[in-house]
RNA sequence: UGGGGAGUCGACAAGUGGUAAGUCAGCAGUCUUUGGAACUGCCUAUCGGAGGUUCGAAUCCUCCCUCCCCAGCCA
């Protein structure tokens, strides 16, 4: 695995799962091999969270040099689907991970059913026709014991005859399941005779009718692990109560070389959910496009919004690894695609809300090619030309009539500097009937070119522009938070998450005006529009019509000025 | 009021008995042909609380408080 120098790695302080390894690798445990696994359930895109966690599992092995599979944990046909094992796949290789081997627990099916053989032969689980209610009552409660199922102390060859009837598909969905026999007294519920394979007759979307028995989560996960020969099974907190049902299973079936799970926090963002279900949701119920509309906190959706691996990489290995639970600022975020992009991303000129200059000194006809540099953070992306003439569009908040306190930009009478152009003024401003501002009109100083001030001349404003004639149109997709509450499940009374959307996490601008190498760059490119922010070619990009993504804003200090100023009166 | 976890600056997070890193955010500046970037300074955290052990504790002990997870034949 090359090409994967993300910056900042944490020199000092390692985090509590490599600081496990470490002493596991100094007391020679599973011979100083480390082997992991990235076990998403195909049943919804990876988000940002799973990012996190394929950081860690992917990372870890690369650092230790390991290996690190990727397994779907396909046990619940039910609610999986190809397309999201598909989606899976292009996610892990797009953040720029390479796994060992790719497995599916449903590869194990065989033999994790002749593991249930063995568990009843050698009296630790048996056949329960209770039905769902049934166990649910059995169970007890958080306080109270439960009580054993009647079925518990049937014979093994009873329970051995039911098992093969249950797989052969005698009976029907949910009337029968293999249970441990552990304790149902445990103050621990994943204790209390738990299931580990139930009655699904379902088609599987990789084995279709084979089966009608499933194994669950904590079984299969458990044999999966060993069967791959996983030695840090990381997962997260939820977990935690799940791990001596995941060890009684490795150590009921008397299997060696144990995988150890370890459980870390799950990363949680302010303005954001990551909860695959309420995803679904905002997919289903049409709130967003689909998993990777640019708003969503999928991979898929961070990479249509523009966002890079090296970002999210970046991103993953700050936000740090504990126990303990956490709401990361999805500010952070923001950071780390801005530093990525601002050393990286070719800058342009485009205007959003464009406003006519006509520069009455310059003669019609007249096109002055300037350079441009491509990248002040980086000589080596060259310059470019741009058009110049005699009618230029600017952007329409670079101008005021009435300009406000420390507003540096152009207003009547004032001067300005145009990016790699000429300095202008102001000289006369033109308005409709209605007294909107259709066009305003400066003269240029040809002493200028290039926007050099003379000697002793101080121009504290620079705006970026087009040239009227040779700009092209474009669509540009405004996006801010999906959310309007950092924690968007705080909601009144009888509301939920849905009632924090942001209504105004999408503005569409049609009238845009770029210049043309933007205009001709292809789906996926990245590039800064000066002083707009971060931006990124559309999939619904065509080339009679480009559109662009606004990843990420710049940072805006005139914002935080003009808002002081404006609270002040 | 069962069991399992966690509590260090606004947010993440180092620190594991020797006297509180760093990052993001915020604030104030410098600089600037992006009010971008970069750079500088500030952000005066005694470590959930109370006791105790110790020359010395965020780090050890005791008690208490708060928060999170678990009663799917989901993962």
């Amino acid at each position: 695995m090359e090409d994967q120098k993300t910056p900042a790695a944490p020199a000092q302080g390692k985090d509590f799962i490599r600081t496990i390894i470490d002493e596991d690798q100094s007391t020679g445990k599973h011979a100083g091999k480390v082997a992991t696994r990235f076990p998403p359930e195909p049943n919804g895109y990876l988000h940002i969270g799973h990012a996190k966690s394929i950081c860690l599992n992917f990372g870890v092995a690369q650092e230790y040099g390991g290996t690190c599979n990727l397994r779907f944990d396909d046990t619940n046909p039910l609610k999986e689907d190809v397309e999201y094992v598909d989606s899976i796949q292009a996610d892990v290789h797009w953040l720029g991970f390479e796994w060992a081997a790719m497995y599916y627990a449903s590869d194990y099916f065989e033999r994790l059913y002749s593991f249930g053989e063995t568990l009843i032969r050698t009296g630790k689980a048996f056949v329960c026709d209770l039905s769902a209610d049934d166990v649910r009552a059995f169970r007890g409660t958080l306080t109270e014991p439960g009580r054993n199922s009647p079925f518990r102390d049937r014979s093994v060859d009873e329970s051995l005859e039911l098992f093969r009837k249950m797989r052969a598909g005698g009976f029907e969905d949910g009337s029968r399941t293999l249970r441990a026999k552990i304790d149902m007294s445990s103050p621990n519920i994943n204790l209390r005779d738990p299931a580990l394979f139930r009655i699904r007759k379902a088609t599987h979307h990789r084995t279709g009718d084979d089966w009608c028995i499933y194994p669950m989560y904590d079984y299969a996960h458990a044999l999966s692990d060993w069967i791959e020969g996983i030695t840090h099974s990381l997962c997260t907190l939820e977990f935690e109560d799940h791990r001596p049902l995941y060890d009684w299973c490795l150590e009921a079936l008397g299997l060696e070389n144990r995988p150890r799970q370890i459980e870390f926090a799950r990363l949680n963002l302010t303005y954001t959910i990551l909860s695959k279900r309420k995803l679904l949701h905002l997919v289903t119920g049409g709130h967003v496009r689909g998993w990777d509309d640019p708003r969503m906190p999928t991979i898929a959706g961070l990479r249509r919004r523009g966002f890079t691996p090296e970002a999210i990489r970046d991103f993953c290995n700050r936000i740090g690894l504990a126990k303990r639970d956490s709401l990361v600022d999805v500010a952070l975020l923001e950071h780390c695609l801005r530093e990525d992009l601002n050393r990286r991303a070719p800058r342009f000129m485009g205007v959003l809300d464009p406003l006519r200059v006509v520069l009455t000194n310059l003669p019609e006809g007249v096109v002055e090619e300037l350079d441009a540099v491509n990248n002040p953070e980086d000589p080596s992306q060259g310059t470019r030309k741009v058009p110049f003439t005699r009618v230029l569009l600017i952007e329409r908040d670079d101008f005021r009539e009435v300009p406000p306190p420390r507003y540096h930009r152009l207003s009547p009478g004032q001067e300005v500097r145009l990016r790699w152009g000429y300095l202008v003024r102001c000289q006369e401003v033109v308005k409709d009937a209605s007294g909107t501002v259709t066009e305003i009109r400066c003269t240029y100083d040809p002493a200028t070119r290039g926007g050099d001030a003379p000697e002793g001349r101080k121009v504290k404003g620079t705006i970026h522009w087009v040239s009227a004639d040779h700009a092209r149109a474009a669509e540009v997709r405004l996006y801010d938070r999906l959310f309007v509450a950092p924690e968007p499940d705080v909601a009144p009374e009888g509301s939920d998450f849905l009632s924090n959307l942001n209504p105004a996490s999408l503005v569409v601008s049609n009238a845009a005006r770029v210049e043309r190498a933007a205009a001709d760059a292809p789906p996926g490119a990245f590039f800064q529009f000066e002083r707009l922010g971060y931006f990124t070619v559309d999939p619904d990009s065509g080339p009679e019509r480009p559109v662009f993504n606004r990843s990420v804003s710049l940072r805006d200090s005139w914002a935080k000025i003009e808002k002081k100023t404006s609270a002040r009166r």
